[in-house]
DNA sequence: GTTTAAATTAAACGTTTGTTTAAATTGTTT
DNA sequence: AAACAATTTAAACAAACGTTTAATTTAAAC
């Protein structure tokens, strides 16, 4: 199913900015529309309603992320290139859909809304399971430790990337950031060689 | 200012756990009055505004960390024993206040509200000088790299916890777990030690 | 050009929201 | 016991919410 016209996908777009900037219940059916550029009983009419408009917008947002991680498995590199290759995609996702990740682990982790879970999870299982044959060639070839945690890495990847983004306003103040630029050349560089850095000593074999 | 009487405590803990079930807009007054076994009006009596009393919230629970802190920088421990305290002083501080940092890490970063900003990230400011300082003996010692973001550290150590405590439901369902105790004992046990041996393999001067 | 369906609109629906009011109750002081 | 302040209450407030309706416009099909 699911494939969207024109009109859809912008009220997808600013429901994404919003639901992100305000929350869900912060942002309004009425916001949405008057930003979208359509009448508040269009979003009804498309979607059903405003929480099957969080549920397509999720649904729209993570399905490519198993065929980047498939490309990375495939390709012919060292076992530590493809980490580096891991925590790029990781940090390109984040930054390209950093308004989506923020409602994803909000909603998700409420009680009130229980969403299209079935659909999500097997998306994140497939994911998984990409992600953890890539740790395993490493394994094989001897240049991985075999005594770690794998399926926790990825959780200390974007669990990293996501608080220092949700923090921001800390870490802009501390470090003077004035510009949105700074912060986000900040999360390029620094935050980057820090995420590499730890996920690559995790698991370096000391041999 | 801010001593609290037991019924403005018990308003302020039942918010705490309906703001971080529903969302601040999700809660809403009546509800937590209604919880709380108090009218409605006694919340704006008491603390003014929901506003105000999510800031009231926020302040009564970020007081006591700076001392456990500088427990642990005074202690008498080799150097990655600090930080087997720190990262358990953490986890137990998340496990604890686990509403806390899902009410926190939301609002905070949402662009709507502005929260007393100043004083919160006043706190935030000394724990982490404090926290700095431990990882500075540490290397002065030569026992820990001095290649390394130290002030990342922390990031990693929260936003690891605060990322799978949200995606509960994913690893509920990928272990099978059908009780709330086996979930926490996965935080305990392995989630623990993925963190610890993360950080300590960061940390590790490889002479 | 007529007919049928899809898209779009303005208006209204009934709830629920946070907050305020003004009266009633309780507690404390004199 | 009287007087005063602090607490607690039920009721009302206007505003905002998500959704629906029924009428209108646009597009497609015949």
């Amino acid at each position: 199913m699911t494939e969207f016209n024109e009109k859809q996908i912008e009220i997808l777009q600013v429901a994404e900015k919003l639901f992100a900037d305000e929350g869900f219940d912060g942002a309004s059916i009425r916001t949405i529309a008057k930003d979208a550029g359509v009448n508040i009983a269009m979003i009804s009419y498309y979607f059903g309603s405003k929480e099957k408009l969080l549920e397509a917008l999720i649904m729209y947002r993570t399905s490519d992320m198993k065929m980047q991680l498939e490309s990375i498995l495939g390709d012919d590199l060292p076992p530590f290139d493809k980490i580096d290759r891991l925590v790029d995609l990781y940090i390109n996702r984040i930054n390209r859909h950093k308004c989506m990740y923020q409602i994803m682990h909000f909603e998700l982790s409420t009680k009130k809304r229980i969403l299209s879970m079935e659909s999500f999870m097997n998306v994140k299982k497939e994911n998984t399971a990409i992600f953890r044959k890539i740790i395993q060639e490493g394994q094989d070839a001897g240049v991985f430790r075999t005594d770690i945690i794998a399926d926790l890495i990825p959780a200390t990847v974007m669990g990293t990337l996501v608080h220092i983004r949700n923090n921001r306003a800390y870490f802009e103040q501390i470090y003077g950031f004035d510009t949105e630029e700074k912060f986000e050349a900040y999360m390029n560089t620094e935050v980057t060689k820090h995420i590499k850095q730890t996920i690559k000593a995790l698991l370096a074999n000391e041999n």
